[in-house]
RNA sequence: GCUGGUGUGGCGGAAUGGCAGACGCAGCAGACUCAAAAUCUGCCGAGGGCAACCUUGUGUGGGUUCAAGUCCCACCACCAGCACCA
């Protein structure tokens, strides 16, 4: 009888091993075949590891030390996206160093990974705070800056009331702050910004030439919002101006009945003589600036406007003299901040105008109902009238001859528009990238010389943000107070740091050679690891960090640093692991439902109750882990009560790879139950390298089964393929060693620690990690004899067995004698599908 | 509202158009045990039948097909992202 399994044991004899022998360096051999597996890195919390990161982990882990069986030299690294707010606030409020609090979180996350045996090569882990490692943050950014793609602005920036933090819009969730969850206010303030809207239209076609997942795809594209239109200029009746307007529906031009403006539009104050309401104006515009943007968006569903006294507009293409409004469903940030209202075809315009009682002119014809009654929007269907030179066409058509006609008469382009805003780069904080630019009052802003990066963060008093808005370092005179490289008078270095998306947007280009000190990484080792070749990480990260990064690394790849376009070939996303709400009526022990239902006279008015009590999250028996909630899993009791090899075999076992699921302490048990009996099969080993006969065909299936599985995100069939092969073997009550030597090696990258354990016990030569994946023949995974399934008309009459090649005739013979007297009436058709089934089609 | 995704036993979930429910959990019964736990064996969608079996069943309603969880059309519910982007 094998000795009992003992998960510590075996974990840490195996962890050390693999240390002592180094089992998991990248070889520097840049002849072999490369793979580069990556996994975004862990911003390094005060809560320690989540029970959600060992799921991408573990999942490429298996990848990657599959490929190091199959031959290749692997990449698979770690570090730390360590620059960033909750570490800041932690400091401050405790009084203890960013720094300080960072190396123990680091610290804390690397004994934890470690304790999952991952097979990463920490030799070359990278740090975003270490300053060897932000130096080249700093590096990019002022390639950034002297290639015109950093740029200082006045602008409005969504300031959070509680981090005192202006916040890129991709961080502002429903008008409040993605971090804290605080109100979320305008405020002007000069910012750093970064022209990612130069490269819009390459992120999006460059997509093209990617495998990554198609939401995340789709994602990107509705956030970076391409659209095709055109801009047409507008005569302002009396006046040399013009007043340009970006619509997507050149072809309802005629149309136009009334224009609007956003109330910031410049037009207001340039003619404010001429205008007579310009009080009433400057009011309306107040209004809207007052308003957060989550006021603007999800409480003012109903249309507000004035109209500018003593100015109009005049169509160029009919002469038409028509109103100008100012209104705040027009945004100033996007198009030109004008647009032409074409109430019968746009649903905004059309409410306007039913509002404020404008007229409504049809111009696309198909509606059942007339555009007075309702909006007709469909470009498909509808044809072109009251439109002069366009009536007769379709919708298409007559885009296409309206912007041809506006380009000769020169009073209008096409143009493409985008959603997308340039990526705002300051922070008023201190644990972050310092910019690497100085402000001198004669030269204005100088970029630093390369050399004397990186620009190292002062040691200050205080950490707390001031309530000014300016970032603690402007307090710092020492270290605030320089000289300008450029003319070497007195200047004022940038007190405002780097966002956390700064470190995150270029670190896989660090792994692949973490300590050069002349350059980011090598010209070698760039062009042998890039691209990477598999890249998992988490929804939540499709619009800010990837599409960051994809940003800077086309600029890097403009500038000649790395050898291509694009950083990914593949991305994939895991899905959330989610814990149950202790507050929902369904998660209740069956006594407790009973009760409840008891208590408040039916089960409505118990789940009504338990809302009452706890919210409308009462009513979700799934939810995100929270503290407040209490159902976090802590990955560090598992491992401690489990192991970390039934840890990671559950975590890929609880359900499809990209979805959500729910944790579950009874699904781990039985993923140690599992790893139990594969210990155990060690009692029914027999002699013999071959597979036997009886398990030859199961061994090839499961082999070709598990290999696939494990290439598509499919862990959890592909480890639901060796369950189903250790209950054979058992029902069999007999195992060879080649049968085991496969199983271990199939299982490995899943529980690599009792696997390796394992083979060491049986004496097989060598360690896991050292030998080459498992083949298998196509043709040995047939069965000799199947099952075939009988059926009259589709329907089931049952099976037999037969062997694999006999033909048509002989298996439809055979099944017509086994269903005998079932089979009445015409025989109409049959068929007979190889190895599946025979349908026989009567007629009564 | 738009975009994408998901609806399958008590639960997590499997099924290149070809035997729905693999695998796991929970449950039930049995073996072992003084007993319990652990372990092992068997059963396990619903309805009917002593039984062999029969009927029914993958969110709803239609359709295509010899055959539909899977394909097509229309809807419903939930989840995620976007949301006055002209």
């Amino acid at each position: 009888m094998a000795v009992p399994y003992n998960h510590h044991e075996v974990e840490q004899k195996w962890q050390k091993i693999w240390d002592d022998e180094q089992a998991f360096k990248v070889s520097e051999d840049y002849s072999k075949p490369k793979y580069y597996a990556l996994v975004e890195f862990p911003y390094p919390s005060g809560a320690g590891l989540h029970v959600g990161h060992p799921r991408p982990y573990t999942a490429l882990d298996i990848v990657a030390r599959k490929r190091r069986m199959q031959g290749y030299n692997v990449l698979y690294p770690m570090g730390f996206d360590a620059f960033g707010l909750p570490t800041e606030n932690y400091a401050i409020k405790n009084h203890i160093h960013p720094r300080i609090v960072t190396r123990n979180n680091v610290a804390r996350f690397k004994e934890q990974l470690h304790a999952l045996g991952y097979s990463f090569d920490w030799d070359r882990e990278v740090n975003t705070t270490d300053e060897e490692y932000y130096k080249w943050t700093q590096w990019i950014f002022l390639k950034l800056f002297k290639a015109g793609l950093a740029y200082k602005s006045e602008m409005p920036i969504n300031w959070c009331t509680s981090c005192k933090v202006g916040l890129a819009n991709e961080e502002v969730v429903n008008g409040v702050c993605e971090r804290c969850g605080s109100a979320v206010v305008r405020k002007v303030k000069s910012q750093w910004m970064l022209k990612i809207t130069e490269y819009a239209d390459r992120l999006i076609q460059d997509l093209d030439g990617v495998d990554y997942v198609e939401r995340v795809k789709v994602s990107q594209k509705n956030w970076i919002g391409k659209s095709q239109g055109a801009e047409v200029d507008f005569t302002i009746s009396g006046k040399e101006d013009k007043l340009r307007i970006y619509t997507t529906r050149p072809d309802t031009l005629f149309g136009a009945t009334y224009m609007v403006v956003s109330p910031e539009h410049p037009l207001i104050d340039k003619y404010k003589e001429e205008i007579g309401n310009y009080e009433q104006l400057c009011a309306y515009r107040e209004q809207a600036a007052k308003k957060s943007d989550f006021e603007r968006t999800e409480l003012a569903k109903d249309k507000t406007g004035v109209q500018i006294r003593g100015l109009t507009a005049t169509n160029p293409v009919n002469g038409k003299e028509i109103p100008i409004w100012i209104s705040d469903y027009v945004l100033m940030t996007y198009g030109t901040g004008a647009i032409m209202a074409v109430p019968a075809h746009d649903e905004r315009d059309w409410e306007f105008a039913k509002k404020f009682g404008l007229p409504i002119i049809e111009v696309v014809a198909g509606s059942p109902v007339s555009v007075q009654e309702q909006v007709f929007t469909d470009v498909a269907t509808g044809t072109l009238v009251n439109s002069e030179f366009l009536n007769g066409l379709s919708v298409a058509d007559a885009k296409e001859r309206i912007i041809a006609f506006l380009e000769e008469k020169g009073i209008g382009t096409s143009k493409t528009n985008f959603k997308l805003r340039d990526w705002v780069f300051s922070r008023q904080r201190y644990w972050g990238e310092p910019i690497p630019i100085v402000n001198c009052e004669k030269c204005g802003y100088v970029p630093m010389d390369e050399n004397e990066l990186p620009l190292t963060l002062p040691e200050v008093e205080s950490y707390e943000p001031t309530d000014n808005g300016e970032s603690p370092l402007a307090a710092m005179t020492e270290w605030v107070n320089t000289t300008c490289p450029c003319c070497g008078g007195p200047a004022r270095r940038e007190t405002d740091t780097m966002p956390q998306w700064a470190g995150s947007s270029w670190y896989f280009l660090r792994y692949m050679d973490p300590h050069n000190k002349e350059a980011l990484a090598s010209q070698e080792a760039l062009k042998y690891w890039m691209p990477v070749d598999w890249y998992n990480g988490g929804m939540e990260h499709t619009t800010l960090h990837l599409l960051y990064s994809r940003f800077w690394h086309k600029f890097l790849y403009d500038q000649g640093v790395v050898p291509c376009p694009e950083p990914y070939q593949k991305r994939t996303s895991h899905g959330m692991i989610l814990g149950l709400n202790p507050h929902s009526f369904v998660n209740q022990t069956q006594e407790e439902q009973k009760r409840l239902v008891e208590q408040y006279g039916s089960e409505k008015a118990a789940r009504a109750a338990l809302v009452e009590e706890f919210g409308e999250m009462a009513e979700h028996p799934i939810v995100k882990m929270s503290k407040s909630l209490g159902n976090v899993v802590n990955p560090d009791e598992i491992v401690e009560e489990y192991g970390a090899d039934t840890l990671r075999t559950y975590e890929m076992f609880i359900g499809a790879f990209d979805m959500s699921a729910a944790w579950s302490e009874d699904g781990v048990k039985g993923c140690r139950r599992f790893l139990e009996r594969v210990w155990k099969l060690q009692d029914i080993l027999v002699e013999g390298e071959d597979y036997s006969a009886d398990l030859e065909t199961r061994m090839h299936q499961t082999i070709k089964k598990v290999s696939g599985d494990y290439e598509n995100l499919k862990y959890n069939t592909a480890i639901a393929a060796m369950m189903a092969l250790i209950n054979d073997m058992n029902k069999k009550g007999a195992v060879t060693k080649g049968e085991y030597r496969t199983l271990l090696t199939l299982l490995n990258p899943v529980a690599p620690h009792i696997t390796e354990e394992l083979w060491q016990i049986c004496g097989f030569a060598g360690k896991i990690y050292q030998t080459s994946w498992p083949e298998y023949e196509e043709a040995k995974t047939v069965e000799a004899t199947v099952e075939i399934a009988m059926q009259i008309g589709g329907k089931m009459r049952g099976t037999f067995s037969i062997p694999q090649d006999l033909d048509k005739e002989q298996v439809i013979a055979q099944a017509k004698e086994l269903l005998g007297d079932k089979l009445t009436g015409t025989i109409v058709k049959e068929i007979y599908v190889p190895g599946r089934l025979v349908n026989i089609v009567v007629k009564p």
